[in-house]
DNA sequence: GTCTATAACCCGATAGAC
DNA sequence: GTCTATCGGGTTATAGAC
């Protein structure tokens, strides 16, 4: 792995474990291991370098999704496995959490494949959802779109729940009463 | 207003704002008014204050929710009036947003404030929802604890989702999912 | 309680040699 | 591409007079 890769590997574990405002070019280039020449040698400000490491931690997280929403199981039990999917809530999402940060917060750039990445997310829950309708898992009078925007609240809101009480309890019960309701249906 | 005061008051708006890391005691100082050493007489470092003002944001927010929830209207339309309140959803939470900042995640004593306001609308939705079984609004095989996270992960996750994309399409969008989901069971 | 001055360190970035 | 040296400014305090 070169020096470009291995910054935006240091600067995307920091992302995740510090937030951008919070982490400095100083400690992406002691966790790497890159000099200080070289590191501005490959992206000329923090800003830049963050930018490289947003959209490789948003990279990371679609392709497991794709995996269990477009599986072979019926559409309800891949809406199943998206909420019952393993996490550790404690450590917050790589991506959602950078949305709690001013600076990324203000700068469309560094918003932008964050959006992408939930985006992607959305249509297909969207699909699957459109797939548990004529399934009949789904009663036709819910919204997909909409249904597909709960179901990625309460992922989100679940990791800053989680968080405040420094238990996964919240993030489990909110996973749990999102299928409660799903499932009263059929 | 004294100095005190109007140092919490100055630090509350700037945690909103720019979270607590991304805040400095200059610009508490700039803003409140208030000088270099009245500030470390009342405040001998930046956390006290902080934890302070993290106080003042979670004891505001209180207020508004118990109005809500404990109005004379039925369960349900409690409910609804919790999740379809006034938001500004792109500002983010004054509360939810500071458990995604580490150096306050990583601080039992600024976190504490907050689990415990989080723990307070949560035993008054617990409530509420109990009310709403009795009234035969939501059936009797729903978990109250489960359904009031649901809820607070609505709104919570809502802001992630909406500042994301710059848009509180999705924070209104999961809102109304959550509320077609409760009224399906009517 | 509030003021001004100062400290020691870190920040994000630049310069220029190799 | 990588190195070392350096910059101007900001950070979180501390000291001590008023």
């Amino acid at each position: 792995m070169d020096s470009r890769d291995r910054l935006i590997e240091a600067m995307s574990d920091l992302l995740w474990e510090r937030g951008y405002s919070a982490t400095s070019p100083r400690e992406v280039r002691e966790r790497s291991g890159v000099g200080q020449g070289s590191m501005y040698h490959h992206f000329p400000s923090k800003r830049d370098l963050g930018i490289a490491a947003i959209k490789h931690n948003c990279d990371a997280l679609l392709p497991p999704t794709r995996d269990v929403l477009l599986g072979s199981e019926s559409p309800m039990e891949r809406l199943t496995a998206y909420l019952s999917r393993e996490h550790e809530p404690l450590l917050g999402c790589k991506v959602g959490r950078l949305t709690q940060d001013p600076e990324v917060a203000n700068d469309s750039e560094m918003l932008a494949p964050i959006n992408e990445a939930f985006a992607q997310v959305h249509s297909m829950l969207v699909k699957v959802i459109g797939e548990a309708v004529e399934h009949k898992e789904i009663p036709d009078h819910l919204d997909p779109d909409r249904l597909a925007d709960l179901l990625m609240v309460t992922i989100q809101g679940g990791y800053v729940l989680a968080i405040a009480a420094q238990d996964r309890g919240p993030f489990d019960r909110a996973r749990l009463a999102a299928l409660d309701l799903l499932n009263a249906h059929l």
